[in-house]
DNA sequence: CGATGGCTTGAACCCCGTCAACCTTTGTGG
DNA sequence: CCACAAAGGTTGACGGGGTTCAAGCCATCG
């Protein structure tokens, strides 16, 4: 039980001083490319439309911020961690080995959403996560948190709203799409992506599935070539339309029905 | 945004006042059969040990306790909700009703972990809960919960760690059961539910399933005829005893190879 | 005792996973 | 710019595992 105390006098701003700044030695071939930290207040941030704690005391704290390139693996399993990110932009694809072994698909984060809650608890990082595209992450330092909701009841009820509707997420996302036929599954997948991805955006019917097709079928527990199957299928119902990685809703209520079976 | 104000002057005991008492008008048939309010305090409280939250800040603190009869529904599905629920004895099945009406389970609460996380975000109860079994409830109030975590850092990272672990729980526990083969799927389950019943217990093989197969096999995704012959294949294979509801654990470590396929 | 609901067993069909071949896209080096 | 390789993605045929449907069994309770 680790009990972090401050001393109340501590600012918003000194709580939020740019911590590890990541040491810029060579890191190895598969670890990430060098992530690099962007020095920044919330209030001059370009994301804070996406982002879920742009609480008003909030404002002017500054953040600390990076880029990571595709692909690059920003943790892995079992290592240490004590924060919890939100991504401002580009996405993540979160995954755990399998006791046989292979990597299995937990989910996917898109920009607004938390990582990491679970650092609470857990100081070794029991997910890989991956970026699928270049990605903007905020990092949010524990003890900061910690303080921070104790000075500000407003920080405090936003930061446990996102907490609350981030659970709702992981909880019901995956609901739909796990049961029924792989038709059902691969138009539950659509929608989900579809309107994780058009919150506050106008609507535009077509996205880019930032995520290899094997991503896919690992996370809904079907094969990649039934999903393929079932992505032919939805096109020639007329359901959508698909051009590589490319997808446009073209019948989003059709795309409902065909998702209850 | 609702922001909630304490005077700073509240004492640890004030703050967990008894709310509510549900009045105590006979309610509908099929509502809980009006569950009984305890008034006790946490260092009085039986249930110390499975409870997350015994900060030792807290001892002494009056809790809002009460006992469901089994079957009752504690909550469904839109309902107001703003509060936190411990499970300190007994059992709960959460469901869904899914888009074409039928109800889907989502998951299973043991004692020590909590319910209704999400109702920092949503006001409206988004499951429908209920007791599997004689249960017994600690309630805990968002407001007093924000207050509480203010003034007592100890509480304050308690809570959080709790949060922190039940997401993991969320997260992983259908992980198991949801890939695979129909024996893969059941041996998960049956590792998982014995594992989370028996954390902090003596090592007993047997435990009975306080779920109905239908509501096991909703929740692993299989139907009922296909979970009663893979139980009745594990039991052929040595790794389970199965005895209507009761389950005894001949050979975990069978039973683990099994679960990964 | 019979009725009811939960649970198990059996047989037939069919969806989906497996395996293989083929096509497309991407990246690399000459 | 082209050749080639490697990875990602699609299509087809086949077989097995699981759902479906039906009947039967076994608990609990009036």
């Amino acid at each position: 039980v680790e009990t972090v105390a401050f001393g109340e006098t501590t600012t918003l701003l000194e709580i939020a001083s740019i911590h590890g700044q990541r040491d810029s030695s060579e890191n190895g071939p598969q670890r990430s490319s060098s992530p690099k930290p962007i020095l920044a207040t919330c209030n001059t941030c370009l994301l804070q439309k996406v982002c879920p704690l742009t609480s008003t005391s909030h404002i002017g704290t500054p953040l600390n911020e990076a880029i990571y390139e595709p692909d690059s693996i920003a943790f892995t399993e079992n290592d240490h961690f004590d924060k919890i990110y939100v991504l401002k932009s580009g996405s993540i694809q979160i995954s755990v080995t399998n006791p046989k072994g292979e990597q299995s698909i937990l989910g996917f984060v898109f920009p607004g959403e938390m990582v990491g809650w679970e650092s609470w608890k857990f100081s070794r990082f029991p997910y890989t996560i991956k970026m699928l595209e270049r990605s903007r992450l905020c990092t949010l330092e524990k003890k900061n948190l910690l303080h921070s909701m104790r000075i500000s009841p407003d920080f405090q009820v936003q930061l446990l709203r996102a907490a609350g509707q981030q659970v709702m997420r992981d909880r019901l996302s995956p609901l739909a799409m796990l049961h029924g036929s792989i038709e059902a599954k691969t138009a539950a997948f659509i929608l989900d992506i579809y309107t994780r991805n058009h919150v506050n955006k106008h609507i535009a019917p077509d996205f880019i599935l930032s995520m290899p097709r094997n991503s896919i079928s690992s996370y809904i527990g079907i094969t990649p070539e039934s999903l393929s199957r079932s992505l032919s299928s939805l096109r020639k119902k007329g359901a959508i339309s698909v051009f590589n990685r490319r997808i446009s809703v073209l019948d989003k209520k059709l795309l409902h029905t065909l998702a209850i079976d």
